[in-house]
DNA sequence: TCTGGGGTCCTAGGACCC
DNA sequence: TCTGGGGTCCTAGGACCC
């Protein structure tokens, strides 16, 4: 019998909030997203408040403040480290675990016995994860990894199960039966808004008479993703733990900015930080591409400007995770997008054809010495940047962050976890 | 004034091959 | 009059996830 669970952390990001600042203590909290545009996550008293999910927040901010909201921008090296704890707490319990997000991981203990309950099991996981942390986690078990998730949802909900843990052990029991008929299908993991609503007009509305579908059908009107949920409801396990997550294909930096960008110049800086930023992570996952498509755009939401999006694709000639070359063909690329006249609200890098760097094809006209040199380069400035700071060591390209483009971060709390500087005080009253 | 960012997978269709 | 069969590769677009 297979066996997965899926932990997830309430309310994650405001949650991180909360645990360094006691000031927050029974308050509603929201975190924005980048820029201070969107409600991305909310604290229990802002969800009674019924504070939307993704909710503009220069649009609800009025109202939010008077009911007492509090909003934050976002601080991922927080959220980050803070995940990462609780990732290293899961490890100790799980012989297998998936870093699924950064506030969900699946573990499977497929063949393995729990020496207990799971519901035991899940408490206990619950319980060290508080005393260590002071975070919330729900705990969902389930024979495949959509039960889990599902079981996951209605510990969340309250739905089924006690004290943020669901345990779903049998697909074919009655009671499993009847909680799939109170689940409306869009909470199905997999079923998004567009598949929900088609689903509806075919007359599956719920997450049974989604199990209940003709796997053949759905497969013929759908897609062969959608089989695979239908059959994972139904109890077979079609989708394996990833336990180590595959190098990215893709490396995307892009960034709305903080006011309207009018002059070549603020957009070049801005594409040159973004490629910095790709170039790094590139090389974070010993990695070398071999494509770069720069972009820029004007705001998708205003009636009044006129609209434009410009993106170019710019061959590297040789795959490389060279900063030099990177961050300067992408500066060159913006004079091949930037039109006058616009006011741009967003740019951004994208890096593909991505290699590992010792898959990487080369050619006859590889000058290998060189090739070599910058990789040396390369390893010196990220070890440096690594000791003294992002940016301390950089292509000159890549100008302090200053200008237009910049993103508004009205209300960021400290690095509490990862700067010295920013470690939180106790004070004795 | 102010609306996020970063990914993956699948499919259909076109171009091309013998 | 009558016009095959089988395949690969690539790209764009659509869908999903957090």
């Amino acid at each position: 019998m297979r066996l997965f669970a899926l932990v997830d952390c309430n309310n994650f990001y405001a949650s991180c909030e909360k645990l360094f600042d006691p000031r927050l203590a029974g308050v509603p909290v929201v975190v924005l997203s980048n820029n201070d545009g969107c409600v991305v996550a909310r604290s229990a008293e802002a969800k009674e408040l019924g504070i939307a999910m993704g909710a503009p927040w220069f649009k609800i901010r009025a109202e939010a403040e008077r009911a007492g909201v509090r909003a934050l921008s976002s601080n991922y090296a927080l959220y980050a480290d803070l995940s990462n704890r609780v990732v290293e707490i899961l490890r100790g319990f799980a012989p297998g675990i998936e870093v699924y997000s950064i506030d969900e991981s699946f573990l499977d203990f497929s063949g393995f016995d729990l020496l207990t309950d799971p519901e035991t099991f899940g408490a206990a996981v619950r319980r060290r994860v508080a005393e260590w942390l002071g975070l919330a986690v729900c705990v969902g078990f389930g024979p495949t990894k959509t039960l889990a998730k599902l079981a996951n949802f209605c510990a969340k909900k309250g739905l089924a199960g006690t004290d943020g843990v669901c345990v779903i052990r049998r697909p074919d029991s009655p009671e499993l039966d009847e909680l799939l008929g109170r689940i409306p299908v869009e909470e199905v993991w997999g079923v998004g808004r567009r598949i929900a609503h088609r689903l509806t007009q075919k007359g599956i509305r719920s997450a049974r008479d989604l199990r209940n579908a003709d796997p053949a059908m759905i497969r013929s009107r759908f897609s062969v993703v959608l089989e695979r949920t239908v059959r994972e409801l139904a109890g077979t396990s079609c989708l394996a733990l990833e336990e180590v997550l595959p190098d990215k294909r893709q490396i995307a930096v892009t960034r709305s900015f903080g006011s309207r960008v009018h002059k070549i110049g603020d957009l070049t800086d801005a594409i040159a930080h973004h490629a910095s930023r790709a170039a790094g992570k590139l090389r974070a996952q010993n990695s070398v591409a071999a494509l770069i498509t720069v972009f820029a755009r004007t705001s998708p939401f205003s009636d009044k400007d006129p609209w434009y999006s410009g993106s170019l694709a710019l061959p590297l000639g040789e795959h490389s995770s060279d900063e030099r070359r990177i961050v300067g063909l992408a500066a060159r690329g913006v004079r091949g997008i930037y039109r006058p006249g616009f006011a741009y609200a967003k740019a951004g890098v994208v890096l593909s054809e991505i290699v590992p760097a010792d898959k990487a094809p080369g050619d006859l006209f590889t000058d290998d010495e060189a090739r070599e040199r910058a990789v040396r380069l390369m390893s010196a400035m990220d070890a440096i940047n690594a000791r003294f700071g992002r940016g301390a060591l950089r292509s000159a390209a890549v100008r302090a962050a200053s200008g237009p483009w910049v993103m508004n971060q009205g209300s960021l709390s400290p690095a509490y976890t990862t700067s010295w500087e920013e470690l939180p005080i106790a004070r004795a009253l």
